[in-house]
DNA sequence: TTTAAATATCGTAATATTGCAATATATAAA
DNA sequence: TTTATATATTGCAATATTACGATATTTAAA
């Protein structure tokens, strides 16, 4: 075996946990923490700022657009890249989750 | 190649991405769960509540144990686990910039 | 239509992860 | 001390991820 047996686990499980495997690698993160420097949404450009091949970066990006963190729009040549509020919406109410479970623990 | 480049990313960046990574299994996001699920720390027991072999349990455990993410107290033969809130903690405030950034953003 | 620019896909090599049987280790109880 | 119980470690096979060169695709501009 090796792979991972997702089918074990429940929906909501693998759900989340494939959110935090799109987000498990540096260059993912950065990617998101550009996106989130920048006023608007980023046109081409995200080459430049990561020390990785192109067809890298397209992998990364693919990675992020494909677990919906991030949402690509076509502008000519260029792709325009944005952060997708409702999946950072989705970790965010998790850790809520957890934070209000956590309140009644003994450590 | 194949191994991730992380000499080409900022401390700050691995790091958040390693956290992350600790929770990128569906088996780790439900020992998670399970450890929340109960009011006190468990001691053993683990092994019973997931459909994986107890040396795969024991290696999510140190995976998880790894990241800071719970931690662990011998306890007679028995091993007792607990959410490390500190770490919920340094997450959770990556997110609170992620959604500071967003604020001013186009989408 | 040709050319240039941006991004995606393919193929492949290097490395990492996952899972488990077998075995080791450590502590409690008999 | 022996035995039982809980957890960790080792070794290995299957699979997944990462990275990039080469190439394809797509659209804008010349």
């Amino acid at each position: 075996m090796g792979a991972s047996k997702s089918d074990s686990f429940s929906e909501e499980h693998n759900e989340i946990a494939t959110l935090f495997k799109a987000l498990s690698h540096p260059a993912r993160i950065a990617i998101v923490d550009y996106l989130l420097t920048v006023d608007t949404c980023i046109c081409g450009d995200i080459v430049n700022e990561l020390p990785l091949a192109q067809p890298t970066i397209s992998q990364h990006l693919a990675a992020l657009k494909n677990a919906n963190i991030i949402k690509g729009t076509i502008e000519g040549t260029a792709i325009c890249y944005c952060i997708n509020p409702d999946t950072i919406d989705k970790i965010e109410n998790h850790f809520g989750m957890i934070r209000h479970k956590l309140k009644n623990k003994c450590c």
